[in-house]
DNA sequence: AGCACA
């Protein structure tokens, strides 16, 4: 008997399916049953170095924001509608049959969503005027690319991420198509720990210099709604916790 | 606190 683990009910329940009575011995003619489990499975969290009080054990299963933590502001834990219908694939998805070769139901391709292992504070908020492209700091040393990416990529919007990697520390640039998909990001996504990380959460500000643009040097735009700085608070009013509804 | 690419 065994215990697994999935991001969603949605997809326990097609792995169910899929797996439903699947012949994993042909010698014994043997059966596999698979069954929804009685309640979430607990997984013991593996570095916990972050000095949030995250109580040793995480509850898997959807929620991932502690619920003694609320970040500054109008801050409200993700939806778990952000983590569903995202078009991040893990890129070995295609070539990996875990089955071996045993015939088994076609699992439709499942997205897999990243969502971060939970949100911690974020010091020293100086922000830059809102723009489409973020920059990502207080990532840890050995931050988890993929994991990055797929956390970012899976947000609407997303155009594209580059990742420096400096001695000083670790920092990222993530282009979205326009200011409001970024400010969602940055509202949704603010403090949010990666499993990779041994930092805290992430500190999500505005880029100084939106990607593909040279520095402004024609002063601020009056209104600007694309990718250009200049946009007012005005313009993020209905952007706040979640970029979806 | 650390802001590249063009």
């Amino acid at each position: 008997m065994g215990f697994a683990l999935f991001s969603t009910a949605h997809m326990a329940i097609q792995a169910r399916d899929a797996l439903q009575n699947l012949v994993f011995d042909a010698d014994t003619n043997s059966v596999l049953r698979a069954e929804m489990a009685k309640k979430n499975l607990y997984v013991k969290r593996v570095s916990d170095t972050n000095n949030f009080d995250q109580s040793k054990r995480m509850r898997t299963g959807g929620d991932y924001t502690p619920a003694a933590y609320h970040a500054p502001g109008t801050f409200v834990s993700p939806p778990a509608s952000v983590w569903g219908p995202q078009t991040y694939m893990a890129s070995s998805t295609a070539s990996y049959d875990p089955y071996g070769g045993y015939p088994v139901a076609q699992v439709p391709p499942v997205p897999i969503p990243v969502a971060p292992a939970g949100y911690a504070p974020v010091q020293n908020m100086k922000d830059n005027p809102p723009c489409n492209t973020l920059f990502i700091g207080n990532l840890g040393e050995n931050t988890n690319e993929t994991e990055l990416r797929g956390l970012f990529s899976g947000q609407p919007g997303f155009r594209q991420m580059k990742v420096l990697r400096q001695e000083r520390s670790t920092v990222c640039f993530i282009e979205y198509e326009d200011l409001h998909s970024a400010a969602a990001v940055h509202n949704n996504l603010q403090g949010a720990v990666l499993s990779s990380s041994e930092r805290g959460g992430m500190r999500i500000q505005y880029s100084k210099n939106p990607f593909g643009r040279k520095k402004d040097l024609s002063g601020p735009m009056p209104h600007a709604v694309d990718g250009t700085p200049g946009a007012t608070l005005s313009d993020l009013n209905g952007v706040s916790s979640s970029a979806s509804q």
